[in-house]
DNA sequence: AGTCGCCATGAAAACGTTTACGTTCCGCGC
DNA sequence: GCGCGGAACGTAAACGTTTTCATGGCGACT
């Protein structure tokens, strides 16, 4: 039904051979030729049928994206950095997100093959031994996701830094009983966060305040953090919560409790949403520059397979930034 | 270098069309060599070529979506309702967003030809003759873009009924002198929230009241259009913003300038994006559920593919609802 | 003027599948 | 005992490209 490549060489008269030539831009076919099976491309509305034409070429001009499912800002982010430098190099994106288990996420792995030059995987299940045995031979670029060694290529965000700087801060702004709201347990993100939470606190030789409550990254699980934290005797200070959405919980619960921020307490979060700034008090927060992550990790990824896959493994931090609001220190800029 | 399926059919001493019939579980071969078979290929990690595939199934499992550039919350959750209904169907989806101009579109509509089985198109700079001459023939839906006639299949969003029923709410609530914050003009969702506003006053009788001032839909307009407003005489008791992020741009303004929130005037916005219940007050505002835009677009797309293509075309209401947040009603419900 | 070489062009192979069509073999009914 | 039907399997065509190789013509150089 769709018209070939053979109907413009007929209605052209010439063969299918030029008319590849010619519209590709390949040398080895007169001016005037090329212009004429131009013009009857083009009146054919001809289309190249990039399925034969990956056949043949091994190139798809696709990278293939495998996401986990993710609250939306995180997600809606990290899409458009990968999709801003997938456009830029004229590259298509296909996308394959909310994998619940390893199964899905291994199915879905191995449907990218023949229809991807690349992958980037951010993928919570994923440890190297699956990888291994689920990722076809294709180059690939990890995002946010723990695996030891230089057996792939990753980009992380500096959340163990992010954690420590954040706690310097709440420290230097004279807060002393900082308790740490966490995230789901397997999460290599929170364990980060963790890390820089506790080493920071041991940097200024309060090792032994240090305490954790349980969270899911979830408004409501902060929520309930929260009324744990008035609980605790001496009354904690400051709230550290390891994302967000958390640290709005907590926001919510204090002022129901009467407990006045930051005067009685600081509330700090992860990630920089957009929502931080517009809630009040304004959110103090660590900014992860999400669409960096993705555009970067796209970059990475296109010029490995330009270099046709032999290139070193390399990991990459990305760094990120305290942005100090109201939550944490009075009268600090509204925005 | 990649194994295909010659490779499996000689290591299991059988033809490459058994292999393709037991791996694909047509009959015509014996259980016990599908067995074998099945051995061989997962031993070998055998995955077929997809676009080998697709070009003589002429099917690729795989659903385009062309979008303009949106504003985060709108993209994400209209991606979350695509990707949501694709996968219940094992469709993969290849994403193409943020357009700048028609040709950039009419690129990525070509680029689709031969990648995938139907398309999803939300487009602005779509009119019928564009479409007509851009698309592949391909099953098509559109999504919020404007075509006159049957020689698409569509589905919208309720603007004008969500704006009617706004409308009347603040009527209801005793605003009296109500002014419209319009969005970019050639949009057609702002078109049609504009022609809400004004059947929803002239019903009411109050169509001499009608005052509508400029806004591009970003919160900085917003918050010119609100001075703009409170410059007014008599000064106007309530605005309803043509989205939540120029509504929020009022609330700005509002606070800046002292002026009570709902008391001396009322805001109301379109949309109710995640943010709209976290400010406070919290925003009074159209709820539109763009995740079920997506996905019931996404259906509808996957029965016409089933379907051959022979199918009525057919246009499709989503339907609206308003949100009462304490923006518009002192003491309502704050979530 | 003849030969050499280059350039435009065409024929055909190749990419990795699926599937229509043959072929072989076995069992069964007459 | 012979033929017939059906099941299991193989052969090869087909999908729509790109690309290698062959071919022919024409200009330039000796």
């Amino acid at each position: 039904m769709s018209i070939t490549i053979k109907d413009v060489a007929k209605m052209a008269n010439v063969s299918v051979a030029s008319v590849s030539r010619a519209l590709n831009g390949h040398t080895g076919v007169t001016a005037e030729t090329q212009q004429r099976i131009r013009e009857v491309a083009a009146r054919l509305r001809y289309v190249p049928h990039s399925a034969a034409r990956s056949l043949i070429t091994r190139r798809t001009q696709t990278i293939g994206a495998l996401l986990p499912d993710l609250h939306d800002a995180f997600f809606s982010e990290l899409i458009r950095g990968i999709d801003l430098a997938a456009r830029a190099r004229g590259l298509h994106l296909l996308l394959s997100s909310s994998h619940g288990d390893a199964d899905e996420a291994a199915t879905a792995l191995r449907a990218m093959q023949g229809r991807v030059d690349g992958l980037l995987v951010m993928s919570p299940h994923a440890d190297a031994s699956f990888l291994e045995d689920n990722l076809p031979t294709l180059p690939t670029v990890l995002m946010n996701t723990q695996v030891k060694g230089d057996r792939f290529t990753s980009f992380d965000v500096d959340n163990y830094g992010g954690a420590q700087a954040m706690v310097h801060h709440l420290v230097d702004s004279g807060r002393k009983r900082i308790v740490f709201i966490a995230g789901p347990e397997a999460n290599h993100d929170v364990q980060e966060r963790e890390r820089g939470y506790r080493d920071a606190l041991a940097a200024h030789s309060l090792r032994t305040t240090a305490m954790v409550l349980a969270g899911d990254f979830t408004e409501e699980s902060g929520y309930r953090a929260a009324k744990k934290a008035l609980a605790l005797s001496p009354r904690p200070d400051a709230v550290f919560a390891a994302n967000d959405m958390m640290a709005l919980g907590c926001l919510t619960a204090f002022a129901e409790a009467g407990i006045a921020v930051p005067g009685d307490i600081a509330i700090a979060g992860f990630d920089d949403i957009p929502l931080a700034r517009y809630v009040t008090p304004g959110l103090t927060t660590v900014r992860v520059r999400i669409a960096d992550l993705g555009s970067s990790a796209l970059d990475k990824l296109a010029a490995m397979i330009e270099a046709g896959g032999e290139v070193q493994n390399s990991s990459h931090i990305l760094s990120t930034e305290v942005v100090v609001r109201s939550s944490s220190v009075a009268g600090s800029a509204a925005r």
